[in-house]
DNA sequence: TACACTAGCGAACATGGTGTTCGTTATTGT
DNA sequence: ACAATAACGAACACCATGTTCGCTAGTGTA
């Protein structure tokens, strides 16, 4: 896809075509979105788009593509970083990124419509897991009784609920990313009675 | 839809219709696939295809609605049930439910590009924990610091992905329904390290 | 069994979105 | 300044969709 041109043509083209399609994904749907509605509130011609894409599978994939390569970038950052081994830290980070990101992060987790992009945020989310407990299973010499890949999966369950309804509504005022996470590590270590109180 | 006709040959239509669709959408994809292609396969004239259903999507949605009936008949049941007023009980007849019609659920929960099928079992899951978890949170008096949603949510989560788990390979031989209802709710109860041992 | 009903059928058709071609204009990198 | 080429619009062929119509064949019921 050649994605660093020096032409500002080409890469002023293949931006508007990003941002109109996830404006009209995020409206219509992606089964009832068409190239038509996509290159009109793109204001590109019809020409042009398919000098670009093959078809709108071939944009969707390529929206996926930049987008992932923006928070992969600062992911893998915190991941190398000394003080993300505290597991609380880094998954702060995590939801920092999902608010930096939040349009492209919404449309992923809320419509189950674009599976693509859902299913790239949920691979990169349970490599940032994966990588968390790994580490805190050999430090404290732990032993999984059921398989680590499930225990993995419930975190990454657990995370995207919560991410996803961080994101929704006006919840974002209510909570900063660190006391997101807070939320999620107590879920993970105490259980779900830990996020309850007790009415007297 | 009016399923119970008694006209013989509305019934073979639709069931013609229901196979083909599955046969095809499994090797094309349900994307690729067209109606041309599940009448072909139906040996059933294009006529025959829109007086019965609106388009592809609709097909789909009586296929997955199809296969929904034969096991939520025995989930509300479950629920109706004193004896399932315990989380942990509840929890094993529902692991049974899923071994009792596993090739389906085994389906539904691998096959990503028919997510129709999986949001279905997620729905009918998600039902069944939220009546659970509802009546502990009345019984003992709790009061949710985050929403009740997101608890259920979470839970959902944890229980698909033990679910996925067990359905796969063959390590249904090595749980019981029952043993996997206590997994879950050591998970749930005191977060996943309950399920670690300590080396020595 | 007879008969009224209607599902199924194929052929033909209008519709609408897709993807391409072509000659012209505007913008870009060097 | 200029050669290269991206963007453009209009026109087009193509193909899947969904509908219409007159006819045939299978079905439920009396």
């Amino acid at each position: 896809m050649n994605l660093a041109t020096t032409d500002k043509r080409i890469r002023r083209s293949r931006r508007l075509l990003r941002e109109a399609f996830i404006e009209v994904v995020s409206e219509l749907g992606y089964e009832a979105t068409r190239v038509e509605d996509i290159i009109v509130r793109a204001d590109i011609g019809r020409t042009t788009f398919y000098k670009h894409f093959k078809d709108k599978r071939d944009l969707l994939e390529h929206v996926a593509d930049t987008f992932d390569s923006r928070y992969k970038r600062d992911l893998n950052l915190i991941i190398s970083e000394p003080e993300s081994f505290d597991t609380q830290t880094a998954v702060a980070e995590m939801f920092a990124q999902f608010a930096k990101h939040d349009t492209f992060f919404r449309l992923a987790l809320n419509s189950r419509d674009v599976p693509i992009f859902y299913d790239s945020v949920r691979v990169a989310m349970k490599e940032m897991l994966t990588g968390l407990y790994d580490r805190q299973i050999i430090a404290k010499g732990y032993r999984p009784t059921i398989p680590f890949e499930v225990v993995v999966e419930r975190a990454l369950g657990t995370f995207l609920a919560l991410a996803q309804w961080w994101l929704s509504d006006e919840s974002q005022a209510l909570y900063t990313a660190e006391q997101m996470a807070e939320i999620f590590y107590n879920l993970e270590e105490h259980g779900w009675v830990s996020v309850m109180a007790v009415d007297l």
